[in-house]
RNA sequence: CGGGGUGUAGCGCAGUCCGGUAGCGCGCUUGCUUUGGGAGCAAGAUGUCGGGGGUUCGAAUCCCUCCACCCCGACCA
């Protein structure tokens, strides 16, 4: 490629709208362009890298045996409705009429086509296992998009589904797509981490995330450096951090704390450990009764580490909260407690509530909890002595770093990460309720097992750039960089030699099948520099009459602070080594 | 969806309080000079001042209304 006639368009400065550091490089180098909130075109130099991520993709993905096919964008609400789907999306599923007003919606995914077509097409259990995936444009009406191709409305996706006769059959097809996802984030080239994740409301019992580590992610992961656990923080279990609970060595007493609305004003105004005071939470679930009519309230203390925050993905799966759970208005608070939050205890309520103690709260002795008293806190408080046992002691909590690894290995860490790549073992979610079966051995009707796995193509984009990137702009991984290698001619307009020398290695390099392009724009070495620099293309050639004369031209990685001289003879050879290594 | 903010040239911004010919920098076009880290000089082009309505002799500026976009939060296969 040429570069005089090829679109690029570089920017000084960012739009101001834009505000994560992959955004604006993205920006500013001409990869993309903004048509609406959380909606872009991929210019020329975007859809280049966005093309070598799905060719890794599809290369591991039909190595191991999938196959790719596309199916609708615009997918008809009846087979959303079957699975209830239409009603549960919400608003982040875009829905629209035809001229029939007949209903549509955009895909935000693509579970009940893909069944549909496998209850279809596949009759017998001699057709198993079969894995179709797409690599397709989704839709996902976010709240609000952020971060640009991070999080947008519009992406790209691949999205894969797995048929299996059996569990265990699944079970070899969700190893295999793990490895498959090993492979491809490997060859892309980022520094990532698989974790154990939530399995949100899909359901089932396994499912993991592929994190690609980089500070200014939304996701907080946790990993044991000193064996293989690894985790999403929404999931990682927290163990108690007291052994047993002591016996109590204080008197309870309630002592005044004026002012002093947190834990931590607490622990600051007694002048102790924040790890001995106790935060209190408070939750309310709306019951109904038999008919499905409100019936009151219930509300719920939950009790965690003055120094812990409440997880609220492991409180969902507790009993009597998995149907959905809100934080309890002050009213209903100041009902049950006679007292504002701020100084709120499971001590003297005024009406009961369920007590709810994070493992580690229900281990502690002669703790500091609110007294349900403004301006009052008790302290030597104790289980047992001074209040009944909780209801309920379970994992409520976010753990933190240093805590104890659950498998008992040593201590936990905590890594920002950006998801890149899920995979879910499905189960018979999907084909019961669509009623997808084949005819097994026995000759009976059974459900398939399904799994799906996804892959954010255009987020990984902005992964690797939140994760490699410098003042001067993007550092490709070479795998996935729109170009592999740029010449850079000093003089072009006014030199022979240099465009000849140009023009030899870069067509010794394209014969050598290198992604090179040839800046031939005639622009003066600052402006090529930094625009190339901005784009992030790891290896650079520039070619002057100064170095031609010593028969020399210089080299410089992206990452490499210095240039150095090499052999005009030598360079591609030099060249091809590199991108071998990479 | 709750709270906050911003819309003026392709991009970054000033002008709005206090109404009176729409500006600056970068980029773009042309010419000359220059040529190893975002060149200099000169001459140019580019705006429904987010949309609609109102007040006024006169509105980017004041009032009403709608919209878009951004930030914080909540939400999230």
């Amino acid at each position: 490629m040429r570069a005089s006639q090829f679109h690029l368009f570089t920017l000084k400065e960012a739009p101001s709208d834009a505000e994560v550091v992959s955004q604006k490089l993205m920006l500013r180098a001409g990869m993309i362009r903004k048509a609406a909130a959380g909606i872009y075109s991929y210019m020329p130099l975007g859809l280049r890298s966005i093309r070598k991520v799905e060719t890794i993709i599809r290369e591991e993905m039909d190595r191991a045996g999938a196959m790719e096919l596309t199916m609708p964008l615009v997918q008809p609400a009846e087979l959303w409705q079957e699975t209830g789907r239409w009603d549960t999306m919400g608003p982040e599923m875009l829905r629209l009429q035809d001229r029939h007003d007949r209903d549509f919606a955009l895909q935000p995914t693509s579970e009940e086509v893909v069944t549909d077509i496998a209850r279809q097409e596949i009759k017998s259990y001699r057709q198993l296992p079969k894995n179709f995936y797409q690599i397709q444009t989704k839709f996902r009406d976010e709240r609000r998009p952020r971060f640009g191709v991070m999080r947008g409305r519009e992406f790209t996706m691949k999205d894969a589904y797995s048929f299996d006769r059996s569990k265990e059959a699944a079970g070899h097809s969700y190893a295999l797509m793990f490895a498959t996802y090993t492979r491809i984030f490997d060859r892309i080239g980022l520094d990532y981490r698989a974790v154990a994740a939530d399995t949100g409301a899909i359901g089932g019992d396994r499912s993991h995330e592929f994190q690609v580590i980089a500070d200014t992610g939304e996701d907080a992961i946790v990993y044991c450096p000193d064996s293989d656990y690894a985790a999403n923080i929404e999931l990682a279990e927290a163990v108690s951090l007291l052994e047993h609970r002591a016996e109590p060595g204080q008197a309870l007493e309630k002592t005044p704390t004026p002012g002093s609305a947190t834990c931590a004003d607490v622990a600051a105004l007694l002048q102790v450990p924040l790890a001995t005071t106790v935060k209190s939470l408070v939750l309310a679930t709306d019951d109904v009764d038999a008919k499905g009519e409100p019936a009151g309230v219930t509300l719920w203390l939950l009790l965690v580490r003055g120094d812990h925050s409440l997880n609220e993905i492991k409180t969902s799966k507790l009993d009597g909260l998995k149907t959905g759970f809100r934080f309890a208005t002050e009213a209903e608070i100041d009902e049950h407690f006679g007292c504002k939050p701020g100084y709120l205890g499971p001590i003297g309520l005024q009406k009961p509530v369920k007590l709810i103690a994070d493992r580690t709260v229900a281990h502690m002795s002669d703790f500091i909890c609110g007294a349900n008293d403004a301006d009052f806190h008790f302290t030597g408080v104790n289980w047992g002595r001074d209040l009944p046992e909780p209801d309920v002691v379970a994992d409520i909590r976010n753990v933190v770093e240093g805590n104890p690894s659950p498998d008992g290995k040593g201590t936990l860490a905590i890594q920002r990460g950006i998801e890149v790549g899920h995979v879910f073992y499905l189960g018979d979610k999907y084909s019961k309720v669509m009623n997808a079966t084949f005819l097994d051995e026995d000759g009976k009707p059974k459900h398939f097992e399904m799994g799906c796995y996804g892959i954010g193509v255009t987020r990984i984009l902005g992964a690797a750039i939140e994760q490699n990137h410098d003042a001067r702009g993007i550092i490709w991984p070479t795998a996935i960089a729109p170009f592999e290698v740029v010449i850079c001619p000093v003089g072009w307009g006014k030199s022979q030699a240099v465009r000849d020398e140009a023009q030899k290695l870069y067509e010794a390099l394209r014969a050598q099948g290198v992604d090179v392009i040839l800046d031939d724009r005639d622009e003066r070495p600052g402006v090529m520099f930094a625009d190339w620099e901005l784009i992030g293309v790891p290896h650079r050639v520039t070619i002057g009459e100064r170095g031609l004369k010593e028969g020399v031209v210089e080299y410089q990685g992206r990452r490499e602070a210095e240039v150095s001289k090499l052999a005009l003879d030598t360079i591609a050879a030099h060249l091809l080594g590199a991108l071998g290594q990479a």
